[in-house]
DNA sequence: TATGAATGAGGGTTCATTCAT
DNA sequence: CATGAATGAACCCTCATTCAT
């Protein structure tokens, strides 16, 4: 990659983090190309050489911190050698819900503003490398040798909407149970599905 | 009521439908106060008078159409005949998500915006007639002679947020499937998690 | 006229004359909005409330100045006391060729902007006092008892395409000759014009 | 000519071909440089090496396109055998007219753009090669055997701007009338003009 | 209570121009 | 000669909010 080309990947880069941080923190509506570019330290044309408008940065952060989320839960599972595939699932689900523990903010941006469509999206045409690992996980969950699914993206979907969507309530607002007391619950339902699922 | 009172409630009224007419066709974002009183025929400064600004009128609103929402399902229950503890959550969930299917744009609004907090705070403070009524339903279905739930609050949270964050892309934009196919899936797991939740 | 409504008509033209002295002076296409508004003193927003862009205000001045040149014209034709068609209509063309001696920027301005579009426009929408004048002279220069003009209005729209364009030139840049030199052969030309369309 | 002369040559051509094509299109106001270096496939700089800038390219166009458009009338006219001068001019302005009536966009152009001071610079100080031809076409007209005429220069500077402009009009609008209904009318008045300047 | 004219900060976006490569 | 990434001033326009009527 020439000079001028790894300044470009670190401008576009530094924007993406820099959009990330106030999108999070301030909100989408309430954060403005002026602020990105003014916390990225470029100049707000500059933004536009890169993204077509808000949306679309929003659009590849989500992909990207999405992939990132999972990409580290799968390295985790990686480690831990469990193999049974309800131990597999439960565990990646447990690591996701602590990461956003750790960074609720990451957990109001994911929650808002994932939906199944740009998950596929970034399956299909991954614009970054974390992107491309995240297909990887998802191939190797869907087509095990050991278990055979029925409608496995039906499956995954409903997991990942009952987590994503009882997650952020639980962990930002303690509502109607904390995370804590939420998990037995979840985990049980979580199990129900692959059940459901399996021929 | 007196005449003026009468008066303020028809205007009151007028608003809310009108920021609802707005906000479920062109969003939030791009609705503005002066959208919703141009429709209300009212002048820009009466807003101020009934509401503090465009996110106060939208709580109103998620409270009302939630409640309208319920309160339809819970009449077609009532005329059913059904006893059942099982039938009758499904029963309410399918008129539900029939009533989304006949009017997307309140899928997307309540879906988008429904939190749990806002529910239980209208739940508790209703500000209009229909979310009394809408409380009856809560406890009806909570506190029944012939079962006892454990923690009967985290069985219908999950149970909504399930429905509302699956439907939402299911109905909307038929990914990963569309409604029709995936309703027995989803019907099934509410069953899982209600049996659950039976001591 | 309540005073509110006073002091509207006040702002519309002090938002007209601003607008007429920065166009003159800078261009239209080098004048802003943001200029506009700060040499009449008012917010920016004021502007929208009046116009709806820098073209809107721009087709109002051209049909207001022209017919306030014609009906300066037409005044002192009054005045004149002659009454030979071919004199009036050079004592017309002539006090406008005066008039934009002394005010070569109203020249500019109108030269090269003046369509017979807005002309017609303005004739048959007049929004404005003045336009009304405009329209009582254009029909009493057509409608005349003593002669009959054929297609008058081509004879009309001839006369005026070819004062405007011809004195642009020649006294704003005395090309290829100055205004002086320029109106013998100009007047003969206009006299030919007419006779042309004598019956 | 060296390669590399053939190829700055082709390069500052292409420029101006594409500034045409988007000027007319799109109107000068609405095209950017960026359009004209993009539709050229050059890059951004490479404009500033052949141009000053927007308006730089403009007034080269506009002395080329119209002397092709006399070159184009004058090679007409060659071949047609007339020689009486009346006859010789309107058979140019016809023929212009008609090359007008075929690319009314290029009409657009010219009319509002072209002002005798270009023309003349275009005459003394050719540009190009299109150009020094235009210069021969000219002094060809007015330095006849056949004819003496009285102030040539006012004589064509009247013909020109009452073709540009009444056509503009004519053929664009229909206003007041198409150029059909217009040129009998138009015809006459030329000859009148002609007639005037004849010794 | 109700009005709606007025505000002006701040939003998104464009673009001529430069300059290191 | 040619490039095109970067700039940042300047543009148009919107809008929540106020306040005299």
């Amino acid at each position: 990659m020439s000079k001028l080309e790894l300044n470009k990947k670190q401008k576009r880069d530094s924007l993406l983090e820099s959009a990330f941080s106030l999108f999070t923190s301030k909100g989408i509506n309430n954060t403005s190309i002026s602020d990105i570019v003014k916390q990225s330290g470029v100049a707000k044309g500059t933004f536009y050489l890169y993204f077509k408008d808000k949306y679309d940065i929003r659009n590849m952060l989500i992909a990207r911190k999405a992939s990132q989320l999972f990409s580290k839960a799968d390295d985790a599972l990686m480690k831990s050698g469990i193999s049974n595939i309800f131990d597999e699932i439960i565990f990646l689900v447990d690591n996701i819900i602590n990461q956003f523990c750790e960074n609720k903010s990451l957990l109001a941006f994911i929650s808002k503003n994932l939906s199944w469509g740009i998950f596929k999206t970034s399956l299909i045409n991954p614009s970054d490398d974390s992107e491309v690992y995240f297909y990887n996980i998802y191939s190797r969950l869907i087509n095990r040798e050991d278990v055979n699914f029925v409608d496995p993206e039906i499956m995954l979907f409903m997991i990942i909407e009952l987590v994503s969507s009882t997650c952020y309530s639980a962990i930002l607002y303690s509502e109607p149970v904390g995370i804590a007391e939420l998990k037995p619950y979840l985990f049980d339902n979580i199990k129900s599905i692959i059940k459901r699922h399996l021929v």
